[in-house]
DNA sequence: GCTTTAACCGACCGGGTGGTCGGTCCGATT
DNA sequence: AATCGGACCGACCACCCGGTCGGTTAAAGC
């Protein structure tokens, strides 16, 4: 168990580094001698813990993005009071490690899914698979607003849920050219006026 | 100039199957060979032409990307009654060409600007030219709606042009794992939604 | 102390890839 | 008829990439 210890520690490892990579890069950019020179490792090493690198991608995919996309942007919304505020909240969040040229896990699915589209259809499986999750998610949320009154009763779930992650990859994909903090601001600024159109009147 | 003709063909036809296979392969992932050999052309031809596969790229962008954004996302806003309106019918009609597997430019922008991002910062720039003409002739639009009644004198024309874009490129990014009708229709549907809050309240 | 084995090494292979270059073809010019 | 040059050909080169494989090392088990 100690040794099992070790070859998670490696692998684990290898994983970290080679979605940095992956992400900086692109996939079909970055070699897996790249993934290697930074480890310090040799290709003996890679390929007694992966089978291929398309296996060694996928593992990250499962691993690292599905488990971050999950606490960043699912659980933040789960079951709380008001979606709408919540969903706000949260993807201003991710916007915000965004700025520090970090890795928002949100954008790293969208990424991926272009690079992949018509090149790669298992692996853009499964991450139109995480998508779906996220998507689910925001409708249960947002049908669980429509019964506490957060959210006008005639709104279409799946169409705003849809919008929603539509607009988060966009936005994500424009702030590779700078200007990344007056974008944010727009961005979460719009996204109120639209949430605005869904939310029940209130009578002043 | 007869000659000048042939040299023109010939150039066009490279352009016209190169941005096909670069958009559906990737530009790192399509071989100049691939071009090639769906044209039956030679190497030699290739080079004759063009100094290197990113200057071919770069005329591709300039000559067939940028006037395809021009006639089909900017020129039918320009000088129109009702911005929102015309921009509204505007991207619905690039969703139509895109349910038909065709290029709808205003994602082939957005795709490889995901795919040289950190790759190769001279691409890049040429796109993101690209997409902030698109933008400027946005918040044009909308101020000119300002003067006339057509949109909330209060609203931020440049915030509401940039989650115009965000939103058009982030449905397209979903867009690749099928859905498209459905997701078209949905996007319009919140879009309508998002530039009523946008609009002048109307009193009945 | 000897054996086993998990973890890792790195030379090597075959198949591409961007780019070069000497050559060919053929219509226009003289 | 000779020649010139634009358009194109295709063999070739150096390099890179994913993947293989026969090793080596070192620690654990006996």
């Amino acid at each position: 168990m100690d040794k099992n210890l070790k070859r998670m520690a490696t692998m684990n490892r290898m994983q970290m580094t080679g979605l940095e990579l992956f992400y900086a890069q692109g996939y079909y950019n970055t070699s897996i001698d790249d993934i290697l020179k930074s480890l310090n490792l040799s290709k003996g090493a890679f390929y007694y813990h992966f089978q291929s690198k398309e296996e060694f991608f996928i593992s990250i995919v499962q691993n690292l993005v599905f488990r971050k996309v999950y606490t960043m942007l699912i659980e933040p919304i789960e079951g709380v009071e008001n979606p709408l505020r919540a969903i706000e909240i949260c993807l201003d969040d991710a916007l915000k490690t965004a700025e520090f040229n970090e890795m928002d896990y949100g954008f790293v699915l969208a990424n991926f899914l272009n690079e992949f589209n018509g090149r790669n259809e298992k692996i853009t499986r499964y991450l139109t698979d995480i998508c779906k999750v996220w998507e689910v998610n925001l409708v249960t949320a947002l049908q669980k607003g429509k019964t506490d009154g957060f959210v006008e009763r005639h709104v279409d779930s799946e169409g705003v849920a849809s919008f929603i992650i539509s607009s988060y990859f966009g936005v994500r994909s424009l702030m590779v050219s700078g200007n990344c903090k007056i974008l944010r601001y727009n961005y979460i600024q719009q996204l109120r006026n639209y949430f605005r159109s869904l939310s029940p009147v209130v009578l002043a």
